[in-house]
DNA sequence: CTGTTAGCGCCTTCAT
DNA sequence: ATGAAGGCGCTAACAG
């Protein structure tokens, strides 16, 4: 039924030995015998097996990636940096969904352990001491792509969230509001949570604003809650009048919120995002965002792998790349 | 280093086959027994390898998916049917991407197979004649999810692509318009492309409404295509009064490019898309569409492909699912 | 209910 | 430059 390398041997008159020399492109094979072997594999239609390379050399040559939430409109670009320099070194890389559930995320920590990939990469989700301990019984190296651990223990690429939502709440001072408002992600994650909380407060303090707890409310992420947040805003007393949403998604949300009911951004109010997905341009107004290197951080991430795969030695295991502002049309100075 | 099937079994003082039978949930051992070798796989940290395991059994429990591209807004929602369906029957689903490269995608196609995936799933992109050929050198099931080969060999799960869009354009028609502009994807796409196309003839056909090919653009799938295309009917002498785009993104795409004209919709300008992405609850005017059940299209397919895998007979390989018109705002009675 | 024994398809020294 | 032979870690009959 299924050929294998020994039927190819025959068929080409050579040993297991020869033809597996030649499949993996080893130099020591005379010309000629390798094109004898390439006939035959082709005659016969021979197709390598990955399993059982993989089990006598103790190489997959693949990378396993966990995405903790396929639906994150980060991902596509950063799986897009991941593929690049993987193709580059010559490594297959394996996808695996664990849909935002925790008890999922282990499981397939661990399923990709079990198939013996040469390595892993955590993409963007909250790493817990569950997860630590998942990754510490691994004997493969183990890198955070767009996350990091609170302790700091990880190999990892991220950016400085609390800066990046430091420099988007200036920029709304820059532009002379004071009554700004936050919508936040749950403070318990610690990087697109609490750490751009922490920069919002951090922005406003340098000013010398008064934290008004009631100017920030808490979402889930999505369009929705940016939605029903603005809504809250809107019923206040004394109204912001311009909001720092944690993520470009809830930035959209609020920019429709506030124009269903009436209002016009930025005329009337402010918006500003962190991300710089690929939506914030495909909305009116069009975002004013802080960009995340997506597709650097998905790079440098399989790069640094990479390194820790090969033994290299890395001088610095926790890298963290630059954000930027895009000033688009969302923000207009206090009117 | 590695602790294997033969520490344990040493540890636990059973043989090998023992503990095989326990970690596989054979029911052919004592509790007693189980016991003893659970206890001396957790004193290990024993964690069986997915690799030798599929060398020795000639399964590896695994379906590859390839996913043509992972950018497309569709893939989150049929990936969430294929593993939902997967987990189900207890098979682990590894993704792929492919960047919408056709070499790429073939190169993967082989990746997986030399994996010796149980099955593959090749997930929405155009299907050749090379790609068949690929497929055809496999002995596992292969089934294509929300697209399918023109000759209508390969077992499938799709929408009637044709019918989806005669459905958008007779709602159209059924508000009174009759310039109706069509932004179509390459034609060279026999479902995303051509078929919709089909069937916005067929549509006006019907009515007897004579076809304008200067009121047909071809986009790219794109947002910005969207944009172009609507900024092209806009400086056409007779201005058509509507437009139906072959996907949700250049139908959003076309919304913007009218409001940025200083047009509105659907006050001055209908639009109508087919796919219902998430993004079509995320724009204004709300998106009117006609909707793919994305979720099924993955979970029917996955099913599918595991009762291929268990040479299960099936009576229909080819199944085609119902889209459904999804009114929102964005259409209106001309006016 | 448990142990023994062959492989699964390939890589990798070690000879030659 | 090539071949022979011993595993890699596990499953699957087959015996008992």
């Amino acid at each position: 039924m299924t050929v294998t390398i020994y039927d190819v041997a025959r068929e080409a008159g050579v040993s297991m030995a020869t033809v597996s020399r030649v499949v993996n492109n080893n130099p020591n094979v005379k010309p000629q015998t390798r094109k004898k072997v390439y006939e035959a594999i082709e005659r016969l239609g021979y197709r390598p097996n990955a399993v059982a390379r993989g089990l006598a050399s103790k190489k997959t040559t693949t990378v396993g990636v966990v995405i903790p939430d396929i639906a994150n409109a980060n991902f596509a670009e950063v799986a897009r940096g991941i593929e690049d320099i993987a193709n580059m070194y010559h490594y297959n890389i394996i996808l695996c969904n664990a849909d935002k559930r925790k008890e999922k995320e282990i499981r397939v920590i661990n399923t990709l352990l079990e198939k013996q990939v040469d390595g892993l990469l955590f993409m963007g989700g909250v790493v817990t001491d569950e997860h630590i301990q998942a990754f510490n019984t691994s004997n493969v190296p183990i890198v955070l792509c767009a996350t990091t651990d609170e302790k700091g223990t990880m190999p990892s690429v991220d950016i400085d969230h609390e800066t990046a939502a430091y420099d988007a709440v200036r920029k709304l001072i820059g532009e002379g509001h004071t009554r700004i408002a936050m919508i936040s992600g749950t403070l318990q994650d610690p990087a697109n949570g609490y750490a751009r909380y922490q920069g919002y407060k951090r922005a406003l303090e340098e000013s010398g604003i008064a934290l008004d707890e009631s100017l920030v409310r808490v979402g889930n992420y999505r369009y929705e809650s940016g939605i029903e947040a603005v809504q809250y805003f809107l019923e206040l007393g004394e109204r912001p009048t311009a909001v720092f949403a944690a993520t470009d998604e809830m930035a959209i949300g609020a920019i429709h919120g506030i124009q269903d009911a009436g209002l016009s951004v930025p005329e009337d109010f402010s918006v500003i995002g962190v991300d710089n997905i690929r939506m914030a341009s495909m909305v009116r107004p069009l975002l004013t965002t802080v960009a995340q290197p997506m597709y650097d951080i998905g790079a440098v991430s399989m790069r640094l792998l990479t390194k820790l795969m090969k033994k290299e030695n890395v001088e610095q295991a926790r890298v963290t790349l630059h954000h930027e502002l895009i000033v688009r049309n969302s923000v207009a100075p206090r009117g």
